[in-house]
DNA sequence: GCTTGACCTTCCCATGGTTGGAACCTGCAT
DNA sequence: ATGCAGGTTCCAACCATGGGAAGGTCAAGC
């Protein structure tokens, strides 16, 4: 199977999969007559393995432990489940960042106007800021209001 | 005042505000005799600007429009606000894509044993996945239980 | 004056995962 | 034979950031 198809077949494109045998990720690929790679029904069960985890957002060094841990018969499962829950954890770091510069932009853009004058909270907080986290103003953040 | 103090006072690193200036986000500094940048408060003003709008999650690009939109003093709020709900609607799309990933995770976690034997639905997932997202099934993931 | 150490300058390189393109070769169908 | 689709390698770019080398400058202490 070439390249191409093998692409097609695992969902990872040709020249991604180039690319992780050029990185070590996976083992060379076996070469025809013509110096085309050809890729095993196995090799395109590994290639989907690897989109998977990648799916699920493991990086690249992540998903070498996770190979390594598939071709293990006799893997203890409790490796591959430490491994996962470092990635939820970090996940949840990066989900528990994004989501804190989403509310705290919400509360600037509820505060702001969006109309044609220029005054605008959410400037005001860039320009100044007023560690809205630390105390809280209960009126709302840099004490504007909307155009009544 | 020196590129290191302007860095210490805005919490942008000195390699990030030559970065700026190089690329265009940020003007040419002035220099002093010695070939040495030089900030005014001024710069210093606009380089926290920029770091609180990175805090938030802004790209640079979007930063770019923001300092144009800060410096025009005919500036109408809704374009500011239409920029931050793009940007969080943009944040909340990654937070989606991250937490979606973090749940799928989490269920096969549940289901490991995560003790010394080979058999592990994580990778049972990985090797072969099962759609789930279709057609949940409601006793587990792959069908996996704990040990008793 | 001279030394020392901290700081500045420019320039190049690396990261990670992916994509794009150029230049060239092969396979297959007409 | 001709053309096209698809393979090959190599090089570059993205974004934001950090590291480091080689060399110039400032300020303090002797």
């Amino acid at each position: 199977m070439n390249i191409g198809k093998a692409a097609a077949a695992s969902g990872i494109s040709a020249k991604m999969i180039r690319y992780y045998e050029q990185t070590g990720l996976i083992p060379k690929a076996d070469r025809g007559d013509s110096g085309y790679r050809d890729y095993s029904a196995r090799d395109v069960h590994m290639l989907r393995f690897i989109r998977r985890a990648r799916d699920l957002g493991f990086s690249v060094a992540e998903i070498n432990e996770l190979l390594n841990l598939w071709r293990d018969r006799s893997r203890h499962s409790g490796d591959v489940k430490r491994l996962a829950q470092t990635h939820i954890e970090n996940l949840q770091e990066r989900i528990t960042s994004l989501q804190q510069m989403a509310d705290t932009l919400q509360q600037l853009v509820d505060c702001c106007a969006g109309d044609d004058r220029p005054d605008c909270p959410i400037i005001a907080e860039l320009e100044e800021a007023t560690d809205r986290s630390a105390s809280p103003p209960a009126v709302g953040v840099s004490g504007f209001r909307q155009r009544p």
